[in-house]
DNA sequence: AGTTTCTTCGAGAACGTTTTCGCTTTTTTT
DNA sequence: AAAAAAAGCGAAAACGTTCTCGAAGAAACT
């Protein structure tokens, strides 16, 4: 059985009380100097590992917070994790991963199943298709802060922290019509993603400015895979009425767009200009190059957990939304020479 | 200040004991069916949930795993994630996630902070250059398990599960062989990684079956990154004497390789083959494709996660070494028409 | 010298569980 | 019908901390 060295065990060794240890570890107040440096002495002799359990049990908090995403396996959630776990490491907590595989059941087992009572805090990303909150009403309602990131809600009186989707979307369809291009589509992410919205909307206003005719057919709502870039981009180039322009809602499906338009002998740029969202390292390799808008990935990141340790740590903060710019990359994909 | 519903409140609701509670949510036996229905139905009602600390403390035992690694911003680790996730969801563990961004120094206080008495067990990859591991000793001595993964030492007697990096190698290096190219380098990871001095042996034992001769300038130790694969390709390719073929340590490098090939108008395959390892969705999307020995990372964390749980679970089992096989994927990139 | 204030410390309760032991009561065995 | 075994439950200790209270002594005032 296991056995590690306790707060009563560098009590019996000096002839103290627990209660002076457990001072001397934490406090400088309080306590002598000369009993405070025998105990740090004491403590690191014999090697004395703080139980977390005990801590969390007595203090009603441990220093633990939750991360709950979709996915981890690309570019822009795992760099959003290293931001958080940035934080979380300089600040002395710890991180509890949970992913939902994009699932609204997953994560409504998972937020079920939660140990709620050891965790001071949750980083959340919604899945896709979830469509009740209740879950999350609940945990606020136990006084358990949570921050969303990246895929937020609005029936939550939360904080937030996100990217500018309406400008970037905006940013880069005005970048298309500027080099050229007229018939732009727009292949989107699921409908009820908050952002998948916001991009949505900065396109069409972007097509509105400048007296662009918007079409219904031009614009599709699919997955965000690079299959799924694939299929819509075949959708848009079998019918009739091809548009000549393509603003996909991340670079991955701008991926699966471009290779179907390549192995189709569609030249990319020339003929048909491409655009999308994220800044995946992948955008840089593939080739022609592909225009996007960079997304600060890992301020995200960073940002979202130091504002879940301020509602940690202060009692009554107010929430607080925090949109981070864009920027957009020009590469090859978008110019016609 | 937060308060949960406790087994207390659930005890005098039904006026029972809390030792009954306890024991109706958890066996079966020792206690009637019909109290036991009434405790559950009172507990859902109340929407109880257990204190992790409390159980945690009273047990020894969380269930919680830690997961170390030096990043999770690329597809292998973050895939292993992905399937020790899954696993760990299925069983009801939770995953403490710490990346060490492949800093030895990091590494040490990471360990040396670990909340390691609420730690059933730990998953790691170790960075770089660490040269020492007494901390794992310490972890070990404690009775805690440790399953290692990828990255590996043979200075410490416990499980471990990694890919068969050296007959990747050697199958890498004999496809290259076989594809007529007679003068290849080997761009190779840091020297102190188990798993790179492998896929060199790999490399060297390919070269040695078909009496092709070892160059000492053509083995290049340096990181892992693209960056680093584009300059040993521009030092292998700027002297005399220069490879026809490139074996890479992983993709990234492979690709950084491709870049610098590319960029100085060098033709990949017709002139200089390519081999990668790992088997990155990069490695697809780049042209030409890169042939590569693909890993089966997920079910690398799945088995990883697996082991871990049955050194948890049950007391004395004897360490093991898993090997995954790897698969070599012909693509563009290693052949000369 | 007497009073007040500080400083330092210990006793013991509390946090929410699990677990051991033993006591009733019921059931089974003879 | 008596004896033995089993079932169901409660009291209380334990897990390793923190924290409140108060006591004892030292230091600082009058």
């Amino acid at each position: 059985m296991k056995r590690f060295i306790t707060i009563k065990d560098i009590a019996k060794e000096l002839n103290i009380s627990v209660s002076t240890v457990s001072r001397a570890l934490r406090d400088t107040y309080d306590v002598n100097k000369e009993t405070r440096d025998k105990v740090l002495e004491i403590a690191s002799r014999l090697n004395y590992k703080p139980n977390f359990n005990a801590t969390g049990l007595a203090k009603r908090s441990s220093h633990n917070i939750a991360v709950i995403l979709p996915f981890i396996t690309n570019y822009y959630f795992s760099t959003v994790i290293t931001g958080i776990q940035e934080v979380a490491y300089e600040k002395g907590y710890n991180i509890v991963l949970y992913v939902t595989n994009d699932s609204p059941e997953r994560e409504l087992n998972i937020i079920n199943n939660l140990p709620i009572t050891s965790l001071d805090g949750l980083l959340v990303s919604i899945a896709s298709n979830s469509d009740s909150y209740e879950h999350f009403e609940e945990i606020i309602a136990n006084e358990t802060p949570i921050v969303f990131f990246d895929r937020v809600t609005n029936h939550l009186e939360t904080s937030r922290v996100i990217q500018d989707d309406y400008n970037g979307a905006f940013e880069a369809v005005e970048h298309l019509i500027e080099n050229g291009y007229t018939k732009i589509a727009h292949i989107a992410g699921p409908a009820s993603l908050t952002f998948t919205q916001n991009r949505l909307k900065g396109y069409l206003a972007a097509l509105e400015k400048h007296h662009l005719e918007v079409r219904e057919e031009w614009i599709i709502h699919s997955g965000f895979s690079q299959k799924d870039g694939v299929e819509d981009a075949s959708f848009l180039f079998t019918g009739e009425n091809r548009p000549d322009a393509i603003f996909a809602v991340n670079d991955r499906k701008a991926i699966g767009a471009m290779t179907y338009l390549k192995s189709n002998g569609i030249k990319i740029g020339q003929e048909v200009g491409i655009v999308g969202f994220t800044n995946d390292p992948s955008s840089e390799i593939i080739s022609p190059s592909l225009t996007t808008i960079a997304e600060p990935a890992f301020e995200i990141g960073r940002k979202s957990c130091e504002l879940l340790l301020r509602h940690i740590e202060k009692k009554y903060f107010q929430p607080q939304e925090i949109v981070f710019p864009g920027k957009l990359i020009v590469r090859e994909s978008s110019v016609k020479v």
